[in-house]
DNA sequence: CGTCTATTTGAATGTACTCAAAAGCGGTGG
DNA sequence: CCACCGCTTTTGAGTACATTCAAATAGACG
């Protein structure tokens, strides 16, 4: 159940047998149903969340109720409400599961202590968060920089597994154009070919 | 000199004298003029620049020549290519100064340094990471939710320093719009009141 | 099956862009 | 001190990319 985190995170710091054990000992393991929410718009978000199983999506959703998507999260990824999560404010991002999953999560309070303990997890967090900000970094660009039709060629290839497993509307969702237009855009993409 | 980064640095973590005068042997202290490059895409990004004085801006431009402003930085501000300083490979940012600054820089090797001396600087590094990892996904999510006038009225109210000391049409290219187009939205506003 | 949701298609519309030109503004030098 | 130069901002007209709304079709699930 551990070994896809513990991979995760032996790619960037080395751990010992003995720091394995203590961080596993402060997760929290959990199956979240599809269409379930993990974390709901305005609580508190308590947990920094790893995914083993299954498929989620972060989300807000505007003052005219159309959803926007700024994060998939299938096996081996994080997700969460950062904001939220180092503020402790209400989150503005809305979790919820596109299939049965299964995630491990750790709370505030136990990454604190983690932190406090084995000041190296702080170096593998950082790396995680820097990696999430470059790729942050890479879709403003490109949302500015590039028509839809070649964002979506970018995310077939960048996320193939990801759009091979959710519906059709939340990629739209998240690349930032409605369902229809991505349906006519796929049509053009498929005339050329 | 060192005062804002220091305090900067205090408002995340508590320094010792030792701590700070080691952590400011590690710097280097740069002057850059106005329309001067700091980092220019394809070279390797070497340093974590803080911004002492005077205001720089971060930007890619794409195949059309087109550029896009990824960021502002202004005193008090980090400013960089983190994938290219991450991972020693080619920048894809441009970073030149919008007015005279000055600026401290950190090195990768003297960061590197840094943290293995003293590794709570891993957990400044990292909060600042976070806080712009958040920044970036309210920005994502402000361009697929919100139309451009509003982004404008949010920026003006969010950096009004920014606003008030560069050209118009840089914050245009940090909205994700045309020069034109900004300049038609503020008659507009005007208008309104 | 029948129902609910997802996708596709069509027609009209709107937000933002392009290209071109004019107007404004700031600095510099004669 | 004014004239000129370069750069920024504004304005206008035409256009394009993407949206909206409505309806038809297709798929998925109990």
């Amino acid at each position: 159940m551990y070994k896809l985190l513990l991979d995760n995170i032996r790619r960037h710091i080395t751990l010992t047998p003995e720091e394995e054990a203590f961080f596993v000992s402060l997760l929290q393991h959990r199956r979240i149903r599809k269409r379930q929410y993990l974390i709901q718009e305005g609580d508190v978000c308590k947990y920094e969340t790893f995914v083993i199983k299954g498929c989620l999506r972060a989300y807000s959703v505007d003052e005219n109720g159309q959803e926007h998507i700024i994060q998939f999260a299938e096996e081996d990824w994080w997700v969460g409400d950062m904001y939220s999560f180092t503020t402790r404010e209400p989150a503005i991002f809305n979790v919820d599961a596109l299939e049965d999953s299964e995630v491990l999560q750790l709370s505030f309070e136990n990454q604190e202590e983690l932190f406090k303990t084995y000041p190296k997890f702080e170096r593998f967090f950082r790396i995680i968060v820097q990696n999430g900000f470059i790729s942050l970094q890479r879709r403003v660009i490109a949302n500015m920089s590039k028509p839809a039709e070649e964002r979506y060629l970018d995310f077939a290839n960048r996320y193939p597994s990801i759009l091979n497993r959710v519906p059709q509307h939340q990629v739209a969702s998240y690349l930032g154009i409605t369902p229809e237009f991505l349906s006519r855009i796929r049509k053009q993409v498929a005339h050329k070919s």
